[in-house]
DNA sequence: TTGCTCATGTAACACGTTACATGATTGT
DNA sequence: ACAATCATGTAACGTGTTACATGAGCAA
């Protein structure tokens, strides 16, 4: 239910095509709401049918003619209509694989379990460092992504900290409980 | 995709009905993996037609029918294989309709994102207090929900309480987190 | 000359959600 | 009397994934 208004979203900043709309998902809202290119294409025509947003097409000389969406007012309202209503469920449905491998462990040998949680350090390890790279670069990138015509409001900048800023405890977080689960294998 | 996998994990401890899978499910994985009934239900027929579970009519006097799913060999080897192969994805697609708001936040006033981050500490206190009691209960519900035929490994019981551990330790953490992003709102 | 980026999409399938249908028994 | 639990599912819809198709330009 939720694609529709992180798109709704996005454009309300400023009109985009499909195809940077997607690099700017995986760019800003990646690590809260991800999206494929074909889905985001799919929903764009949905909410063209539904009057939420319009197109029109801009021709390029060198490159593919490019599809521009722009959000309508109804889009606004009933965006700004989703983001006012409090929600019921402050938790989302969890799909964790390497969760669900790790509920069955029981299945293999200790010393399997073990690599295994070490891998997993070694991938969130490296999140960490992209992160840090990610936090100087995100809101230039954002502003990239609208080709430098949107102004992002200090508030903007504010929650995009606080959305990192979780990402990155967390991350921090699952590393140290890995760690004590590998000792605990250990005895 | 591994919902199959999840179903067939759990059938690999004991036979069971797809109505209690569903509240097995809800008592062991939900804060990994989460099913529906009607899920539950479809997913058994397709691994019944697959031949990765079979299954048999149990009659009862004063209730209905009831209709036991087991797994097959060739189910277990199927479950083995994922199980033992190595993940490409440590890390799930995410979806979390709170962070989507969040980073929208920007269009609403920072006394309304005040009160939803507190409503969002609520939440996550309610269910420290939950996992406090769910910890206690957990394997003698897993138990239960097995008709007690089952006995779980010692080792199932240590995964079973990593997985616990993670889920306080993460709710801990956002609850400190969200406190921090109220303090950083009221400068 | 092989592959990446730009740019658009369609089609088929897999998975998830919601609503509906049935009907007996047990607890408040 | 009313709601919840036991127990099975179907149908329709909504969302997510994967593979395919097209075609120009540019860099190693």
């Amino acid at each position: 239910m939720s694609l529709k208004h992180g798109i709704l979203g996005l454009l309300n900043y400023s009109p985009i095509t499909g195809y940077n709309l997607k690099k700017l998902f995986d760019k800003s809202i990646n690590n809260v709401w991800t999206a494929s290119l074909s889905q985001i294409y799919r929903e764009l025509g949905t909410l063209e049918k539904e009057g939420y947003v319009t197109s029109h097409i801009e021709e390029q000389e060198d490159r593919p003619d490019r599809k521009v969406y722009q959000i309508s007012d109804e889009g606004k309202r009933v965006f700004m209509e989703w983001l006012t209503e409090s929600p019921d469920t402050f938790v989302s449905p969890k799909r964790d694989e390497f969760m669900l491998r790790l509920f069955f462990a029981a299945n293999l040998q200790k010393s399997e379990v073990k690599r295994y949680l070490e891998q997993f350090i070694d991938n969130r390890e490296k999140t960490m460092k992209s992160f840090d790279e990610d936090q100087k670069k995100m809101q230039k990138l954002v502003k990239a992504a609208f080709d430098n015509k949107t102004e992002l409001k200090e508030e903007d900048e504010l929650y995009m900290r606080f959305i990192i800023k979780r990402a990155q405890m967390t991350n921090q977080l699952l590393i140290k409980w890995a760690r004590e689960c590998i000792e605990e294998l250990e005895n």
